[in-house]
DNA sequence: TCAAAAGTGTTGGAAGTACACCCATGT
DNA sequence: ACATGGGTGTACTTCCAACACTTTTGA
């Protein structure tokens, strides 16, 4: 039975998410997806993923096959469910851990779209290989859900960024307006952000203030209790994600 | 690489939660172990598991194992998390995929205690095999946090139940003493539960009314939306709950 | 001066917490 | 009668949703 038991394949996906503006200018969640390029479910398109080495961890691998398929090198990243029904691959047993992946506009810039990578609106969704779209449907669930409770809306954000910003972000994702005045409130009385002295001047009204996360507290708890990584640093700046006619300044004060 | 892919064992194991009164008469949280009779690890205590075979589910592996080495046969069986770490087995490549249980006193009956296996109350384990340390300590951070926005207590219950006794799954689990007034209210609140015309009688004070949970609403969501099974009826009738000198009568008026 | 978004104040309701108090039973 | 838990009432607080209102900018 350990014969049996090597038999089976074991595969990593992850669904990575990105907010975009849809056709009306609205942010949306986005999904990148590739083009299966053998069999089965050739020329379907598919979560990013491939085979574990022995040699890697599971995040290992799914940065690995991200890196490899997207080019993307995701701030966070959890890991979201095993999925192993006998059937679920039409040739031969395939045990898939999917994991859940947040990117900024700006990383989301390092995919590289043509015939094999492309983009979709999270909620039109083609038919995709084996169960992904289930596991796609899994994976919104997971992110709505904890949108609520948690901090992640961090990850789609750059260092510095209003409370419009992030108001749009869980409006994005949650799909549904929010209260200005009640949204900056709650965020305010949360500790999670404190205001900079900086504002962002070249709108056409009153130039609202720079927030950024509290230090010391970690983006999320991802996984089983892993002892706090350093709060991941965020690899670079963030350039143009405010229209060019618009400054962050100092407020003088 | 296929290769590579292919030396990758797959196992399951489950962390199996039951609630027994401790030295105080209080209810607390208990889980079973196995002593494991090969290396690694020999001798050591271990979750229940085994490997997965390529014809069966990763549920059902799981199943199996604990039919297997404990004899149990959970009403509440849920997906915990997939550990892979490279090194979290001494001698060959090992993820496995973690399950975790909840069953009722009646049920927990089931297993026969010996050389090899053993109840532990879930704060004072031994040091386990391989990360099982990690793992269990995981398992009761979701235990406790599930148990307060979910109906879990219910698989901890039999058909029919006092409010004091599902106060005191919850006391159990939380490690905290909860306002009978109150926890009352917001029982009856949520709709989850509806009284019967039946009361316990023979305790030395005012007799508490029976209730059940409403029919009609699944356990709780397990799993990435598994289309909603039929929740799962209870498997038998829950005999010596109670002391032997109370009695559930029905309520005339 | 006007439009537009930033930001503040106020109000009412829902839900949680603490705790006083009455109820029904066995001894 | 009285101890014991079952069960109800109530005041207080905290949180959230709704929305009126003021502030500050660019045009």
């Amino acid at each position: 039975m350990p014969a049996d038991a090597a038999a089976i394949g074991l595969a990593v996906s992850t669904v990575i998410f990105a907010l975009r503006p849809d056709d009306h200018g609205a942010s949306q969640v986005w999904i990148p997806l590739v083009r299966r390029i053998r069999e089965p479910h050739l020329h379907r398109w598919a979560l990013p993923g491939g085979m574990v080495r022995a040699d890697e961890s599971l995040e290992g691998a799914a940065r690995r096959n991200l890196g490899e398929t997207t080019r993307l090198e995701p701030t966070y990243l959890e890991q979201l469910y095993a999925f192993g029904d006998v059937d679920r691959s039409p040739d031969r047993r395939l045990v898939s851990i999917v994991y859940w992946a947040l990117v900024r506009p700006d990383e989301a810039e390092r995919v590289e779209p043509g015939e094999n990578v492309r983009w979709f609106a999270a909620d039109e969704l083609p038919d995709l290989a084996f169960d992904h779209n289930r596991i796609v449907d899994y994976a919104l669930w997971r992110l709505r859900t904890k949108m609520e409770y948690s901090r992640i809306a961090r990850a789609f954000l750059g260092e510095q960024f209003t409370l419009a910003e992030l108001r749009e972000v869980h409006e994005a994702v949650l799909r549904r307006p929010l209260d200005p005045a009640n949204f900056r409130r709650q965020m305010e009385a949360s500790g999670d952000i404190v205001a900079t002295d900086q504002v962002v001047t070249g709108g056409r009204h009153r130039p609202p203030r720079l927030y950024r996360y509290a230090d010391d507290i970690p983006l999320v708890d991802a996984g089983p209790r892993t002892p706090n990584r350093p709060a991941s640093q965020t690899p670079a700046s963030d350039p143009d994600r405010t229209p060019s006619t618009t400054h962050r300044t100092d407020l003088q004060d």
